[in-house]
DNA sequence: ACCCAGGGTAACT
DNA sequence: AGTTACCATGGG
């Protein structure tokens, strides 16, 4: 824990609602400070009024990992300024501050995998065991087991996950990316109906599951899954579709009104 | 006991 | 091409 590094507080950054909107499952509030490990790093990352302090961090891993990982040169202001659609304008106000995290392609397949016809606790409490069962490193500080690693895995030693019906879904995936069929740098390389066509090469993987690999696995964030909660926003609001001001960016509009129209029913 | 959760598949019309 | 039961698990 030597290391800290500082940075200001950019514009239209909320540490609190980029990890904790429904989009990465690992992180951990404690104390104050967000725990949590992504590329195999363990850091803890705490925001106060001016700035973002990140613990255990060299400034060499905030250059390679963490400043991409929150996308901080991307200018969300412009973007989120652009929203003039009176419903989208309500979210910004509210939840200002959300980002479309760079997780790991591999992580945020899995993830998305485990999450269909799944509740958020729920889901995060079956990726914890995963990487505490088959990832590296100490525990509670545990890296994401890779694919090559599941795929030398069956069903059954999944077990513990208590995963159901989803786990050989995760099997698959995992063979498919560690043998190459899954190509992640073509993916990541072209257009998005590229990567819808090939990750729904994966068993369990359809439409949705997808979208979200796509959005926060590669950062298109021209994608726009639509769950359970898009969707009622879709009937109640958007009847006739999304509004054209958050064309290219329908990923980042998407995530607005997903946390939003979840807080609503709290 | 029933319904729902960041859905997908297979088996039906 | 468009519906529908079923899929494991756990919380409300």
């Amino acid at each position: 824990m030597n290391n800290i590094y500082r940075i200001p507080r950019p514009k239209t950054f909320n540490l609190s609602l980029c990890l904790d909107c429904g989009q990465a499952f690992r992180w951990t509030n404690k104390d104050n400070r967000w725990q949590g490990v992504a590329y195999g790093k363990y850091i803890e990352i705490e925001q106060t009024e001016k700035e973002i302090i990140f613990y255990n961090c060299t400034e060499e891993d905030f250059k390679n990992i963490w400043a991409n990982y929150f996308d901080l040169q991307c200018d969300y202001e412009k973007i989120v300024s652009s929203y003039n659609d009176e419903h989208l304008k309500l979210a910004v106000k509210e939840y200002d501050g959300i980002r479309i995290l760079r997780q790991e392609p591999w992580e945020a397949l899995c993830s998305f995998i485990l999450s269909q016809n799944n509740n958020i606790p729920r889901i995060k409490g079956i990726i914890e065991r995963l990487c505490e069962e088959f990832g590296d490193g100490e525990t509670g500080k545990k890296t994401f087991p890779s694919a090559e690693k599941l795929s030398r895995l069956t069903v059954e030693d999944l077990a513990p996950l208590r995963a159901g019906f989803r786990a050989k879904y995760i099997i698959d995936a995992a063979q498919k990316v560690a043998n190459g069929e899954i190509d992640f740098k073509r993916i990541n390389e072209s257009p998005i109906d590229f990567g819808r066509e090939e990750l729904q090469k994966i068993k369990g993987v359809g439409a949705k599951v997808a979208e979200c690999t796509l959005l926060y696995g590669f950062h298109k964030i021209d994608a726009f899954p639509v769950d359970v909660w898009v969707k009622r926003i879709m009937a109640e609001m958007y009847p006739n579709g999304l509004p054209e001001c958050t064309k290219g960016t329908e990923g980042i509009a998407q995530q607005y009104l997903f946390h939003w129209r979840r807080m609503q029913d709290r």
